[in-house]
RNA sequence: GGAGAGGUGGGUGAGUGGCUGAAACCAGUUCCCUGCUAAGGAACCAUACGCAUUGCGCGUAUCGAGGGUUCGAAUCCCUCCCUCUCCGCCA
């Protein structure tokens, strides 16, 4: 949620911004509904304020053994108004509050312009893609072809878009994650934490999934529905939803590994092959919830927290900074980070790391006190996946192949492998 | 699943229809006194929103959530959510 009152004050410029991100910001009609609601608004306060004094005389009168029909009279009307003024100004409110919450968020004055994904920035790259002497194979037949990955027998249990792991490559998918997580904690000094993999609508309005994404969710039925989370994000940043930290308490580094679940309505037809773009996938989600001043460095520890797993993988990658038309609905800065797959001959998206700076700290009142004006005011939230484990998987198979479809297993993860040295 | 108890400000905890946005205590902030690994005294100390704004300010809402009764609700009624205790079941 962008700050009303700035909305208000500067509805240009909000204009303005949101427009990088191809946004089309209705001008006219928040204006119009701004000028409603001020109206109603002070209208109903007037008629509040008037029937309590009033019901204050009637309770002094009757102490003081009056006669209190007539004053009785008199307020029948008042309060018929007032119930109407409060109406009103209910419809209008929420009216406002809708249009406010579905505005993303402002990206910072540093976000590249440009609508997809060719117009992202190469910030940097690291490792260089190895030659394979071979024609490299990509993860589905490397996979089947060990007798480790089948899509089909998911799509028996479940539908496409799942997979079963089956072997040592179920090893090795589950030594990716304890080995993110253990970097992660014993390294970068996060806490780790176990989430509820189900969430109420709340928690999801609050990091920006709700009202406008509903589709892309899987939802339980009933009368106050949860959700499968989409991300660890949602549990881990709402971790500090309607609460009021102390400044000794900032920063605060979390990181949680958990399935994910996402519906990928609007993507039929993209990535249809292999465990690429899945319903559910394991992540584990870097969430950093610092002071404002705080974020934007934030930011770089915590991409280079990301990186760091996928240089002791040794796997190459590049990081981009999103321009403004790729980026998501909660942030206003974002760097994928994106490793090399041989397989595809591309660099493919592994890792996403946004700072949200107080948009989600305002939908969901997570607040400090600040030392210096002494009152409560929004941190600022960042998460970044430090890394999706199934994509890890794939990035290490492609990028270990060996010519007889044989995988080496990475020189970090063989404790975490009993010592296995080529998946075969 | 069955039975019961309860949800009030950072914490403990009063408050069953009328200056109660809320006593008291603890914690916290500032000041005074005192001079010594301490104690005592005073003041301040919820959040959001609106209007006004040089400054002091004024008003509205909020006592788990939502409805209802009433001129007036933390207080009465209804629904829901959550917590705790006992029993049952269960990983």
């Amino acid at each position: 949620m962008l700050d009303p009152k700035r909305v208000r004050a500067q509805t240009d410029e909000i204009a303005a911004r949101l427009a990088v991100k191809g946004f089309k910001f209705d001008q006219s009609t928040f204006e119009a509904l701004e000028a409603r609601r001020r109206d109603i608004q002070v209208k109903t306060e007037q008629l509040q304020s008037e029937q309590n004094s009033r019901s204050k005389a009637i309770g002094k009168a009757k102490a003081a053994g009056e006669d209190i029909q007539p004053l009785l009279q008199a307020v029948e009307d008042l309060k018929q108004q007032r119930a109407a003024a409060e109406d009103e100004l209910r419809v209008l409110q929420a009216e406002l509050n809708s249009f406010l919450a579905g505005l993303p968020n402002l990206p910072d004055v540093t976000v590249p312009e440009g609508v997809k994904e060719e117009d992202n920035v190469e910030v940097r790259r690291w490792g260089n893609p190895a030659a394979f002497a071979f024609e490299p194979r990509d993860h589905v037949d490397l996979g089947e072809g060990l007798k480790g990955l089948d899509f089909e027998t998911a799509a028996r249990l479940a539908h496409s878009r799942f997979a079963v792991i089956k072997g040592p490559l179920a090893r090795l998918h589950r030594a990716l994650a304890q080995f993110m997580l253990d970097l992660h904690v014993s390294e970068h000094g996060y806490t780790e934490a176990y989430v509820p993999y189900l969430v109420n609508a709340d928690a999801l309005y609050g990091t920006g999934q709700l009202p406008k994404f509903e589709e892309d969710l899987f939802r339980m039925d009933g009368e106050n529905p949860l959700y499968l989370i989409p991300t660890a994000e949602v549990p881990a940043t709402n971790l500090v939803s309607d609460t009021i930290l102390e400044a000794a308490e900032l920063p605060l580094q979390l990181v949680c590994h958990t399935p994910c679940f996402r519906s990928e309505a609007g993507s039929y037809g993209r990535d249809v092959r292999g465990m690429i773009r899945q319903h559910q996938f394991d992540k584990v989600e870097l969430v950093h919830i610092v002071r404002p001043e705080d974020s934007e460095q934030a930011l770089e520890r915590l991409t280079g927290h990301a990186e760091k797993v996928l240089q002791l993988l040794e796997l190459p990658y590049r990081v981009v900074a999103l321009c403004g038309g790729d980026m998501g609905f909660s942030a206003a800065f974002t760097y994928d980070i994106e490793v090399w797959l041989p397989g595809q001959q591309a660099y493919r998206e592994i890792s996403s790391c946004s700072n949200t700076r107080d948009f989600q700290a305002r939908r969901m009142q997570a607040r400090w006190r600040n030392p210096e004006t002494g009152k409560p005011e929004p941190v600022h939230t960042l998460n970044g996946s430090g890394l999706a484990v199934g994509r890890a998987m794939i990035a290490v198979m492609e990028n270990y192949q060996q010519a007889d479809g044989s995988i080496r297993v990475p020189e970090v993860l063989k404790p975490y492998m009993g010592g296995l040295e080529v998946i075969a």
